[in-house]
DNA sequence: CGCTTTTGGTCTAAACCAAAAGCGGTGCCTTAGT
């Protein structure tokens, strides 16, 4: 059992780190004893640190390796970097598609034989059931999970493997598990832990608010309007510094970098479509302060660690506030003002709604079942596409929605039926999970919306919906700057528009934020209302109270109407 | 869902409009063919 002061001097000695920040000696402790740990913080802050320390301790101590599973190639790689001039050149490793099966085969014996302390992959790689095997066969220290996010927001459809890693980690043996995350909001962490099977984990989250960086919403009727607001706008942050834009399409992020081109800045636009080379290069370039702006799409941002962007400015709508902060969380890294625009347009919700939906087929998923239920045996992954007939990626996806039902289950031989039910009605559980899934999906780009219409302050509203509250308006956002404006508007945002009804005073009068002590539903108090079952009081407004349902996501309830006909009841 | 591009109809020659069709984001991985 390590005490602290043993990993503080590791700490020190081994990665040049003297002064270990809030939280990031309780998260190594944690670790090293056995404690699962969940850590939401900035980029920059430290959280690597946490598993780094750990995973160097219990591999002194075991002889085994951590595994850590990453999003993206160039982060693993960045991450072997940064630890091969810490430890050496062999102390990190990774398996990933970019090495031959050559350094495949070194990156495995290096880990075997105890040279290795760190062994990166993609979720990809664990859905291999000869990976997992030998990983088990060698032992593992701990489990990490970097950018886990990733499960939440990648697991659903795009990269589904990333649901996979719960399971994963138990045929390991269950060895302690971290997941590091600059950015998720109360029902993304609780997701977090679940899917990673955690118990009990240690959470951490330091360094949230960004006081330093401004927001501003600027809202358009016309389109034409917005581009043009957004050019002008662009032109005049970036006489002060460098920044960032996101376009929603690949197309625009070519619009707008061509015409702030051809106003004299140095503009790129950034993409998944533009070639690996090319991509590196912009990317190189902008951290060597050589461009002014990258116009980019989603694609543009983890791993960027630029201390000096000075503005992050979206010409279209993200698709949550959890997408939102975290890319405007890349300005102002160096604790110096930036500022943060968001031009709105409410049609633009519609690209983001196309986006998000995924409906379920039931046609298909049937089929799935159909031949689980022929083979009368488990079916490994792999001969799941062949019997079916779909592509290997299209099964996943499936799989991973009858599996969330519980109308399959997943093996060490394979997949299996899980109920007895009729198979018509295993298909249709799942399909009303993924519904709901749907509607959850749905109700975040609402709050997204209602961030955006708010009158009350931006912070505020950011905060309470990250759970964090921020009792006085913050002063550095256009809301706060209209109210300063009128100072008649005395009470922070919107106590005005109620009209002459009568009968709520005694919930008037708070504005935004935590309501009186008496109330019935504080923040982040558990509720149960009786068609949308458990939730979570998310935020108090007005007459308006923000609740987040299990099964229906994000719901507005009129607080006269709940305390009227008693819609809700505390859990 | 909404913006852009293509198609088709009108009606007699080029052009114009409306309706229909197409398109839109994130990255692993694998493997065939230069």
């Amino acid at each position: 059992m390590p005490d602290q002061h043993a990993l503080a001097a590791l700490a020190a000695s081994t990665f040049s780190l003297p002064d270990l920040r809030d939280g990031q000696l309780a998260g190594m402790s944690a670790l090293a004893n056995g404690r699962d740990v969940l850590a939401v913080m900035p980029t920059g802050y430290g959280k690597s640190a946490i598993y780094q320390v750990a995973a160097q301790y219990l591999h002194s101590a075991t002889g085994r390796p951590a595994v850590v599973v990453s999003p993206l190639i160039a982060l693993q790689e960045d991450q072997l970097d940064g630890l091969a001039a810490d430890l050496g050149g062999d102390a990190a490793v990774a398996i990933n598609s970019s090495h031959s099966d050559a350094e495949v085969e070194a990156a495995w014996e290096a880990a075997e034989s105890g040279t290795a302390a760190f062994l990166y992959l993609a979720p990809e790689q664990l859905a291999k059931d000869a990976t997992v095997e030998r990983l088990a066969r060698m032992g593992v220290s701990l489990f990490v999970v970097d950018e886990a996010h990733c499960v939440s927001s990648w697991g659903h459809d795009f990269r589904p493997d990333y649901l996979g890693l719960g399971a994963v980690r138990e045929r390991l043996g269950n060895p302690p598990a971290a997941a590091l995350t600059a950015t998720a909001s109360p029902p993304v962490r609780d997701e977090i832990v679940e899917r990673l099977g955690m118990k009990d984990p240690l959470v951490l989250v330091h360094g949230f608010d960004r006081p330093n960086i401004s927001l501003d919403v600027v809202r358009h009727h016309k389109d034409k309007d917005k581009r043009s607001a957004v050019l002008h706008q662009v032109a005049a942050l970036a006489r002060d510094g460098q920044g960032l834009v996101y376009a929603a399409t690949r197309k625009d992020t070519e619009k707008y970098a061509a015409k702030l081109a051809a106003e004299g800045l140095r503009a790129e636009a950034y993409h998944a479509g533009l070639a690996a080379a090319e991509r590196e290069r912009i990317h190189e370039l902008f951290l060597a302060d050589g461009l002014d702006v990258v116009v980019a799409t989603t694609a543009f941002g983890m791993g960027i660690d630029k201390p000096a962007v000075r503005f992050v400015v979206h010409a279209d709508i993200p698709e949550s506030l959890d997408a939102y902060y975290q890319e405007i969380g890349r300005g102002g890294r160096d604790g110096k003002p930036a500022t943060a625009v968001l031009h709105y347009r409410s049609e633009d919700l519609g690209l983001r709604k196309f986006f998000s939906t995924s409906t379920p087929d039931p046609e298909k998923l049937l089929r799935v079942l159909k031949v689980l239920k022929d083979a009368g045996a488990p079916v490994p992954g792999s001969s799941l596409a062949e019997l079916t007939g779909f592509p290997a990626r299209r099964v996943t996806g499936l799989v991973n929605q009858l599996e969330e039902a519980g109308s399959v289950t997943t093996g060490k031989r394979g997949i299996r039926l899980a109920a007895k039910a009729k198979l018509p009605a295993l298909a249709a559980a799942a399909v009303e999970r993924a519904e709901a899934r749907q509607r959850v999906e749905q109700s975040r780009l609402t709050m997204m919306r209602a961030y955006a219409e708010t009158d009350g302050c931006r912070r505020q509203f950011l905060l309470n919906y990250f759970g964090e509250d921020l009792p006085a308006p913050c002063n550095n956002c256009d809301a706060c700057a209209e109210a300063a404006r009128r100072p008649d508007r005395s009470d922070g945002a919107g106590s005005g528009k109620e009209g002459g009804k009568k009968g709520k005073k005694k919930y008037d009068g708070g504005g935004p934020g935590p309501a009186a002590a008496d109330d019935p539903f504080p923040l982040q108090s558990a509720v149960v209302h009786k068609e949308w079952g458990q939730g979570l009081v998310m935020r108090h407004e007005d007459d308006v109270i923000t609740v987040l349902f299990e099964q229906e996501g994000y719901k507005t309830l009129s607080r006269s109407a709940v305390m009227e006909h008693k819609l809700l009841k505390p859990a």
